[in-house]
DNA sequence: AGTGCTGGTCTCTTTTCGAGACCACCAACA
DNA sequence: TGTTGGTGGTCTCGAAAAGAGACCAGCACT
């Protein structure tokens, strides 16, 4: 525990030492976060992390999320690395989205997140209930 | 591995099952990673799991945050549960924000991201490099 | 000809974010 | 007795991002 609180000093400086340069990219690991970070980011690799999937599929299945956020989302995790983008040429030309092997690599921690968040839900229910009575 | 893709499933579904009731909140995975998901939450529950910080310190250690975001995104994770904001009545009264046990626990797997994310920055962005040049 | 499915794009509105002014309180200083 | 500085915020306003939904070309089937 000692030894991740000293590595985490260095994770900080990290993160002070480049908000200095102005330039929120010029600080590594919240650049990386931010691309893990979108609204709708852990949600699709989580989706891609079972199988590949279509555009079509992806829409049906997650079916509140807009098609142009959908485009957008697909996009940046593809420019980030994380999803492969395959085109077939079938009649209607299909389009499949799978995972690289990067992106697989970037799942395993998500994915402990993502338990943590279904483990704990009902802690963080409970906080905000108790939170909001006491206003 | 087998058993991660299958407990997935089960994750997606509760994703996917909640999604016609047209609630976001519906959703209690979504709605906790959404909670952490904040463009400064996880920079702020790292600076506090390194130690309590006041409000005018964290201000001076993330200088590129604006004050308004920095007060919004503590109230939240507050509501959320993560963080303890404890009042001393000094002369000009201090404001001291600390880590609960929930805001450890919740430390772990996010810790676990950004250790990635410190690990893999280079890959991103080459491959956010080789994008751009394909265009 | 009309309908439907493919994977998108474009436009418009609403929500969120960021920068910075402002505020009350008190302490030390001149 | 002003005056400055530090405390932890709130308020307002313009910019950026997200959401809703119309629209599109291309082809198959009827």
């Amino acid at each position: 525990m000692d030894g991740k609180i000293v590595n985490l000093k260095t994770k900080l400086e990290i993160y002070k030492a480049m908000t200095d340069g102005a330039n929120f990219a010029d600080c590594p690991v919240r650049d990386v976060i931010h691309g893990i970070n979108g609204k709708w980011s852990p949600l699709l690799v989580m989706a891609l992390a079972e199988k590949p999937y279509r555009f079509g599929e992806l829409r049906r299945l997650v079916p509140d999320i807009s098609q142009r956020m959908l485009t957008q989302t697909l996009h940046e995790l593809q420019r980030d690395g994380y999803v492969h983008r395959e085109v077939f040429p079938t009649k209607p030309p299909s389009v499949e989205y799978s995972l690289t092997d990067l992106g697989r690599s970037m799942f395993v921690p998500l994915y402990q997140l993502v338990q943590w968040a279904e483990l704990n839900h009902e802690a963080v229910r409970e906080a905000r209930a108790s939170f909001d009575a006491r206003i």
